[in-house]
RNA sequence: GCGUCCAUAGCUCAGCUGGAUAGAGCAUCGGCCUUCUAAGCCGAGGGUCAGAGGUUCGAAUCCUCUUGGACGUACCA
């Protein structure tokens, strides 16, 4: 479709060159100067080719000039023009867009819409990152979408991308269920108790919390067992391993359920030393300097900021210390061209300051570093907070869908044919959670409305699912009527109706949208184009018969275009993490 | 206080680097299953794109201000 455009450029660049000479007009760089746009209709033609940039030098108005070109342009082959007022619009010879398309999409199979833009870059993309005192919930459900889906965009779009994570698993907060556990843990286990590891862990968070209500000394408690762990007790360090490991396995069970992986885990209590060294060394050289108060600190005011803690004044790490080890510790792992941090909007002063002070300390690939901002997930009430127990638990939420999914299957009679209920009622679930998240763009904060966005119908993820199943069920009986198909052929001038137009435009511009959509780091964009692919696929369905079409190869020349919309679809699920579904 | 971001239909969200009559879904109302899965299709109503200026031939989109909201401004992460 690029090379089409890139045609259409040159015939109305000629059209108008021809136009302007005949009024002895001089129009410079003319291709530069044009403007390709679509039509709001498309009975108004495929591309839209707007006059007003011309009209001072024709010194007249737009509609003059498109009816001046068209006449200029005559008859050609590529296909023909008409005037929309100030438009030029251009109508494509659709068989022939047609048949190169379906060749295509054919040919190239999955790798349609994959592209060169970030060919040789090599970028490492930092998500989900949990702590390891408690389980996931739909914040981190949100992180991970996106982490994923953005990793799985750049790959298409050429890159070589790295998927890391870091795991939290040092600091006060890790005491606290820690500490609840010693005092309230009677020996409990995963096993024993029969509740998944990540939540078992944090249920003695949740009792941390409620018990130093009524014990004032609770904190200090929990600050007394972290300088024991930095001190390397023995006893605290085992307990440390112990829970850590049920949390961490718990988690690993919900990244799997999720369908999201890593290729390199980091580990906070593995980094946080390098990073204190590297602080120190900032000293040294005049990056950092020493407070009164004894702490080092990082002057922000050559960016209009305060100061900021690189070390506690008592030696002990701070967030800031942790991440500036592990920042280097990857860059020497992977010597990345672009490392995306994907963390929540309310970080973005820590990324700020973290990106400066590496600079500081003269790393000049800290101009890489990019953090991806993303919004909060809330209620219709307001902010989730565990406090008050309104937090929405990520396996919680993915059962409850893998339940209402499963209701749905058995409600229309769908078991048999979809043969393990299970399994397709737990993709499903995925589709409408992946979609809900990955369709409004990542910036934005975001209402996660319990009652109304657990929803498998209209603009879903299940309703994709859907629409390729049925395309499955359609091309199965297909293949099983191959007889009365003997000797069909495709051809693509056959599909010239609106309905086939409109689809054939959609799949044309896939490349397209994965192109921006890794250039803008928005999954958005393919999930939106996603359905409004589905949508028109579903008119198309349902207006055209493809199998009763009544001639054959008509039947086999649509079977082809449906083929290219699956191809698409699976394509496009893939890089929004949207599991393919032959039967539902 | 200062900084960053957000505001589009009753609700949840799209709207490409400014372009033709601002779009979906949900909800409401009305049609369509003897025909490829009705998790579907078609139709109706519903908008001062928060407000006011500005730039431009043209602004939901860019700039300024105002209002409302979120987040940040920790020796928490």
């Amino acid at each position: 479709m690029d090379n089409v455009k890139r045609q259409w450029i040159k015939i109305i660049a000629d059209g108008l060159a021809k136009a302007a000479e005949g009024k002895g007009i001089e129009l410079g760089n003319i291709e530069e100067r044009i403007i390709v746009e679509r039509p709001p209709r498309a009975d108004m033609g495929d591309l839209a080719f707007p006059m007003f940039p011309f009209a001072k030098d024709f010194r007249g108005a737009p509609p003059m000039i498109a009816g001046l070109v068209a006449e200029a342009l005559g008859e050609f082959k590529a296909g023909s023009v008409k005037t929309v007022g100030p438009y030029l619009n251009a109508f494509l010879d659709r068989g022939s867009v047609a048949a190169d398309l379906l060749k295509d999409v054919e040919t190239e199979a999955e790798k349609y819409g994959e592209s060169e833009l970030l060919n040789g870059q090599k970028i490492m993309v930092e998500f989900s990152c949990p702590n390891t005192n408690k389980p996931l919930h739909l914040g981190h459900l949100r992180n991970d979408a996106i982490g994923e889906s953005i990793s799985r965009i750049l790959k298409a779009a050429g890159a070589e991308v790295k998927k890391v994570n870091l795991i939290n698993n040092r600091g006060v907060h890790i005491c606290k269920s820690m500490l609840a556990y010693q005092k309230f843990g009677e020996g409990k286990t995963p096993e024993s108790s029969g509740i998944k590891g990540d939540h078992l862990v944090g249920e003695f968070y949740v009792k941390f919390n409620q018990w130093s209500k009524e014990d004032d000394t609770a904190e200090a408690q929990a600050q007394e067992m972290l300088r024991q762990w930095e001190n390397g007790d023995e006893k605290v360090r085992k307990l440390w391993e112990i829970m850590n490991g049920w949390t961490i396995d718990g988690i690993n069970e919900t990244y799997k359920n999720t369908g999201i992986s890593f290729d390199t885990y980091y580990y906070e209590s593995e980094t946080y030393l390098s990073g204190r060294d590297e602080v120190l060394r900032g000293l040294e050289s005049g990056a950092f300097y020493k407070d009164e108060d004894g702490s080092i600190r990082l002057d922000l005011s050559d960016i209009k900021m305060d100061t900021k803690v690189m070390l506690r004044s008592d030696g002990t790490s701070v967030y800031m210390t942790q991440d500036l080890g592990t920042a280097i510790a990857r860059h020497e792992d992977y010597p990345f061209d672009r490392l995306i941090y994907v963390v929540g909007a309310e970080q973005e002063y820590h990324f700020k300051v973290l990106f400066h002070a590496l600079k500081k300390l003269g790393y000049t690939w800290a101009d890489m570093l990019y953090h991806l901002s993303y919004g909060m997930v809330n209620l219709p009430e307001g902010k989730m907070k565990s406090r008050e127990g309104t937090v929405v638990d990520a396996d919680d939420i993915l059962a409850k869908l893998t339940e209402m999914a499963k209701e749905e299957i058995i409600a229309k009679d769908r078991a048999e044919a979809v043969g393990d209920v299970d399994e397709t009622g737990g993709k499903i679930a995925l589709a409408a959670l992946h979609y809900f998240l990955l369709q409004v763009s990542p910036y934005k904060d975001m209402i996660f409305n319990p009652k109304e966005s657990l929803s498998f119908n209209g603009n879903t993820g299940p309703y994709l699912q859907y629409m390729s199943a049925r395309i499955c069920s359609m091309l199965e009986k297909y293949e099983a009527r191959s007889a009365e198909f003997e000797g069909a052929v495709v051809d693509s001038s056959l599909l010239v109706s609106d309905a086939e137009w409109e689809l054939m435009k959609l799949v044309s511009s896939y490349p397209a949208q994965v192109n921006q959509a890794a250039a803008e780091l928005n999954p958005s964009v393919i999930a939106v184009y996603l359905y409004d692919t589905a949508k028109a696929f579903s008119r198309f369905y349902h207006d055209c018969p493809i199998l009763g079409s009544g001639d054959k190869n008509l039947t086999c020349s649509r079977v082809a275009l449906t083929k290219a919309v699956l191809q698409v679809l699976k394509n496009g699920f893939n890089l929004v993490n949207i599991p393919f579904l032959s039967k539902m």
